[in-house]
DNA sequence: GTCTATAGCTAGATAGAC
DNA sequence: GTCTATCTAGCTATAGAC
């Protein structure tokens, strides 16, 4: 059937570091040909949708990723929710490459982009949202400030990379992951 | 010499306008002429740099009017600190059109974007700093507070246009404008 | 200073050999 | 399943009439 299921995940792997990089228009078929390693008609061999379907392929396989290593770390039930916290924080350096990566989110949010895949950013910010306020109110927060909290550090994750690019300064995106940690757990 | 100075202006609306929702490489020749209403060919006329030179007079025309609109509204000697703080907080609702405009800075610096203009959004970038800085020292923070604020107010603007984009909620960037004016007045 | 027309190239996408 | 070759449409940019 298929001879190499382990391509499919460099392919993902290679339309991740474009889409990212350079949100969904400016994306070339040739870029994402090279990124990957196949020629275009391969590339649309596997994805026939074409490069709409790839987008889609990446936000689904960066859901999937986080969903296991971000909103599964939150809900573990074998740590306290402290520990938990804290080990999500450290995944998600790792989901933006210590602020050096862009967030897909913002990267396909520009017009073309949020007109393809506005349910599906909305739907992932959403998840992220849920899972913040979750582990706010197992830290003993009342409804009202877990909500607030996690507003609150969706807007420090998003608006810290952001200056991150900006500034060329890393320690931004460090910063803000640590201000996240100390506002749920002083 | 120029026939029309008032064209000149219209002509940057158009031209921000687009650079604004679809980022530099999105941003097609065609999308420019229709936006500012001239021909292609009139465009380059007016800018021999062609698309390069046409997104640095967006950022130049930009920086003019945060100058004129924030940061001279933050200085503003006639008024106290509290005053001027609170105006320039309503001159940066106008600037993003109450959340539903994109920061250009973001806009620009995504992949190709970003090599081209790193100069230009770097230095733009570090004069709202400073801005927020100042305003925090003469509300008399300790300069290690008034530097933490300034980044956590840049944070909180870019951080809330891109959940307002994401959410389709503008509610989220005027909380966020709340919360950075409640922590410099409390 | 603005226009029409067009050059030269690259875009996304497809056909068909292997 | 991957490739070379190719289609059409769109791209940035320029030439030259008015």
């Amino acid at each position: 059937m298929r001879p190499q299921k382990t391509l499919d995940k460099d392919v993902l792997v290679g339309l991740t570091e474009i889409f990212q990089s350079k949100g969904y228009e400016a994306a070339s078929l040739q870029d994402l040909a090279t990124a990957t390693g196949l020629k275009k008609a391969s590339l649309y061999h596997r994805f026939p949708g074409g490069k709409k379907q790839m987008a889609e392929a990446v936000l689904e396989h960066l859901a999937k990723w986080v969903g296991e290593n971000v909103f599964q770390v939150l809900r573990n039930s074998e740590h306290s929710p402290e520990i938990r916290l804290k080990n999500a924080m450290v995944q998600i350096k790792v989901l933006y490459n210590d602020g050096k990566n862009t967030c897909i989110f913002r990267a396909l949010s520009m017009e073309t982009g949020i007109n393809l895949f506005r349910l599906q950013i909305e739907k992932g910010m959403k998840e992220w949202l849920k899972a913040f306020e979750t582990i706010g109110e197992e830290l003993e927060l009342d409804s009202k400030t877990a909500k607030s909290y996690a507003y609150q550090s969706m807007i420090d994750i998003q608006g810290s990379l952001i200056l991150t690019t900006a500034l060329n300064n890393p320690q931004i995106f460090d910063e803000a992951l640590q201000r996240i940690t100390s506002r749920y757990l002083r």
